[in-house]
DNA sequence: TCATTAAAATAGTGATCCCTATTAAACAGT
DNA sequence: ACTGTTTAATAGGGATCACTATTTTAATGA
């Protein structure tokens, strides 16, 4: 009988990689190596297992990035080891390239819709936090009091995106480094060059 | 008979809503008022269909952007008045929402590499087309001599495929070209807030 | 040992995928 | 009107989709 820890993992990587329209659920049952009615008995349908295999890996990598960022490390260093985080796992070897959920389900065909506002809602959240930590930097006087918070973590979402595609394009982790290093320069108070 | 202009500009925006691997050939010809037969007499293919439309579609809408970033605007204004085009077609009302190329394909089926490579090439192609124009603008001395152009050119691209990202999300026009303001702070020699 | 329960594999459900062979309709020239 | 040719519509092919009813195997208990 399988694990079902190590069914969400091969899930996770599967959908990843694929997408979840990209993923049939013969693909599914052939890399766990269990037949249809096993898949659909431990995990419910298609739909339920994406969510599920989600939900397990965000709750094993997004722990050690929240640590990171919810430090008491000044916000600016927090943020950018947050970051580079992120870039070290849009350019994995032997992984699928980018982010399972910064660029997944942007377009789908109708019937998939309650599936993208599911990743939709994830990245919100993902944006939400961002902003916490930035309103908390604003409290603790390290921004200026008309910081527009929600406009900063929304640009650095868009860094994100932007790194989960161009990984997938297949650029590399140096590339990425390049590019947010740039990005924090729009930091408030800093300098470009 | 249709007319094959037509039919493009009703795939191009059925894949722009719903993907590659979210549109299918039935969708197509009952959008078109065709029969099978004859999207593929007049198409080939619904790859060589998809080809087309993106094809048809950016050549229709690329050239007044063009336009905008190779004038003889400052390169600043030149690349701001691009980014907010970018903004205003990624949030039409009565249009599917982000842009058609930035965040497609990003994942897929292995059996649809060719596509994803497609995309992948339109996209490094947009990169290259900002690097040139930020590398003429080295040389007539508007940017500095060393200034990183292809970083520089990914940062914007990776703005541009957020914007594509947040748009399908429900981000609306002005939410973007906040998002855009505080991108462009980035600039060399620009100070942020 | 044998009946009962639980697990897993087979086999197949109707629907839909992309694509085409075949048939039907419209039109041309004589 | 009557062929010959093009155009369009129907119908369907082989594969795969997500999902299950059924059967077979395995484990359990008396």
């Amino acid at each position: 009988m399988l694990d079902r820890d190590i069914g969400l993992e091969i899930a996770a990587r599967l959908f990843w990689e694929r997408g979840y329209e990209g993923t049939s659920t013969a693909d599914l049952t052939k890399a766990m190596g269990i037949n249809p009615p096993t898949l659909y008995s431990m995990f419910g349908s298609k739909e339920e297992l994406y969510r599920q295999a989600l939900d397990f890996s965000i709750a094993r990598e997004n722990s050690r990035r929240l640590e990171i960022l919810q430090s008491n490390l000044p916000v600016y260093e927090a943020l950018s080891l947050y970051l580079y985080d992120i870039a070290d796992g849009n350019t994995q070897p032997n992984k699928p390239r980018g982010c399972m959920v910064s660029t997944a389900v942007l377009q789908h065909a109708e019937e998939n819709a309650s599936i993208a506002r599911m990743t939709a809602a994830l990245r919100e959240t993902s944006m939400q936090t961002l902003k916490a930590r930035f309103d908390r930097a604003v409290e603790e006087g390290e921004l200026p009091a008309q910081t527009d918070t929600d406009t900063l973590a929304r640009f650095y979402g868009a860094i994100i995106q932007g790194m989960s595609a161009q990984a997938c394009d297949g650029a590399c982790n140096a590339r990425l480094k390049r590019l947010i290093d740039l990005a924090l320069t729009a930091w408030p108070g800093k300098r470009s060059t």
